[in-house]
DNA sequence: AGTGGTATCGATACCGGTATCGGTATCATG
DNA sequence: CATGATACCGATACCGGTATCGATACCACT
């Protein structure tokens, strides 16, 4: 165990007191040009790349920011750390990340093990969260952003869109497209949170048109295309006279229509698909399944974004609020 | 900015020093049981939770684990992430991410960055660094894992499988299922090293069978459905007379057998499809794609396992080398 | 010469924990 | 009763930076 480089082995080669080679490695005023040459070339000669702990411990202020997803299998929070991470390239902070796997308790684990890393800011998935990790995150008094949603009242700032009118909005675009008879397919839903606000939402404007819903099932766990496809087929059997069907997503969607394909259902002439989120897989069959097209990239710049600014004004999100309506596309059904 | 809850608090609450109330938090024997749980409840009462960064100066080890990835946009990535976080899961420590976007340069700065954090441990993608990166990670003297590839040289672990062989391995299997007349169409082959070995695997099993590659057609970017649909146009068009297209990757697989069942060329009679990564998407299309199933989760998993060996251990990994072989599936072609 | 302003720098005190070591108190043992 | 072992506890010195404030040098101006 070879001992690291620190400030004052800068200082040293570079002949002036470890204060002045701080100053000068962080660009600050107050050192002539002359030693912060001689401070930088030192630094880079022996290899020297600061400790952030210390810096951090001393200043006060970590440059770190938490990332709290629920998962990583689905592709949507990846995107949005990828927003994140992108948002935050070249400002210095660096992106710490949990996962919660849909579980509640520990959520509040995860957020409270990065809580004691003093990040400058947290952004987490969604807006329920236990008393116990709200407390936590009030507590906390760094800016936080709920993401993803905005169905509720947010802690703090919040950047997403609303699922029961994201649910509610594609059911009229399907009604007003000629659909009558829907089913309705999801998975994960005890714990998908959002995804039941959407069914509630879509369930509202059936209601509203006094359509029924013919046909509902589910499965547990996380959403797939395997799962996406049994479901299909469970549905399609069950209720062959269907004439659209809302999957809770595109991953199950496209299992149900990789489903139809094979069995020389018509898609979308006799029956629609629809799913959430317009995920690249769609457009591998153009024009075939409806879905809402969610900006999750753009989800995690914002929230990214709110946050430096944050950091760099007076340490406020002022409750901002940025919504990112999803974009409805119908494909062919269009057409009809 | 109200004041952040100190471990001195909790000492004073509990009625003890510091010191005892540190030992009493980590579960260090020489304190009292009385003293322990007159601690704990005071910490909860005041609603403590720890200070890593000044915890981890003082111990001069962070329980924070680098993990830096290409990009996110590609399910693989974040599958390994998953893997980590897992592995990760009740040991204290703490996932960093960083996404490189296949830029060595860029990656040069995020494992700069993350060095500072002192990690106790580094999880990289691929055996290809600059030569200044190299520098870095070995003057870093912490454990480090190259995973996804092991194709070269390691700089200290390596948890993976290699790409050269697995393209020709698959080559070796097509051939073997009847197969001659091959196509390849890949994207991002410039910066996606990995993906040019299989290229270069397979192209050399095809020589070794003095066959010809008759067709060739890149993008350039990361990988999507579309792109693989646009990439299956522009090859059968050109090369109608094909009966095999190895794809770089699923991802372009997919949109492969997108545009082949619109167009109505039967897959895999007519013409088979190959792909890598074993992807969930190619279970929407049971049997039709070959490919090469890799463990990304399991590499996740293991790479993270060698890191917290080495620093409950002596703080060497050893030099583990853990292949993971990736498993070919020919689907319908086996029947051939 | 005396005064004030600016540029540059360094000594010192922290940040909030942990490592270390020495000091009591208690108890068994010879 | 002396001795040593053990359990428990706290004072102190760090970890490697940054904030703060005072010191010094140099210049312009009255």
């Amino acid at each position: 165990m070879k001992k690291r480089k620190t400030l004052v082995d800068v200082a040293a080669a570079a002949g002036v007191s470890k204060m002045t080679a701080s100053r000068a490695l962080r660009g600050e005023k107050d050192v002539s040009k002359e030693s912060v040459e001689r401070v930088l070339a030192a630094a880079r000669e022996i290899g020297y790349y600061g400790n952030h702990l210390a810096a951090s411990l001393s200043s006060s202020s970590a440059e770190l920011i938490g990332v709290v997803v629920p998962a990583l299998a689905n592709v949507v929070f990846p995107e949005v750390m990828s927003g994140v991470s992108h948002a935050l390239r070249g400002t210095g902070f660096q992106p710490v990340f949990g996962v919660t796997e849909y579980d509640t308790e520990k959520e509040y684990e995860i957020i409270r093990s990065m809580l004691s890393w003093r990040p400058a800011g947290l952004i987490i998935t969604g807006l329920e969260q236990t008393e116990a990790t709200r407390k936590l995150l009030i507590g906390a008094d760094i800016p936080i952003v709920q993401t993803m949603d905005c169905d509720g009242t947010p802690l703090d700032a919040c950047v997403g869109f609303s699922h029961t009118k994201a649910g509610y909005d594609i059911a009229m675009a399907l009604i007003a497209a000629g659909r009558t008879r829907f089913g309705y397919a999801g998975s994960n839903l005890d714990k998908d949170t959002r995804g039941a606000k959407r069914r509630e939402g879509f369930l509202k404007a059936l209601q509203e048109h006094d359509l029924p819903l013919i046909g509902e099932v589910t499965a547990p766990g996380l959403s797939s295309i395997q799962t996406g496809r049994k479901l299909a087929e469970e549905m399609l059997t069950g209720h062959p006279d269907l004439d659209c069907i809302y999957f809770s997503n595109d991953d199950l969607a496209a299992g149900g229509i990789c489903y139809c394909l094979e069995q020389g259902v018509a898609v979308p002439d006799q029956v629609a698909l629809a799913g959430f989120n317009g995920l690249d897989i769609i457009e591998g069959f153009p024009g075939r399944i409806a879905t809402s097209r969610t900006a999750r990239r753009a989800i995690g710049e914002a929230a990214a974004g709110i946050i430096l600014e944050a950091v760099k004004g007076n340490g406020s999100t002022g409750g901002q609020r940025i919504i990112l309506e999803p974009s409805i596309t119908l494909g062919a059904l269009e057409k009809n």
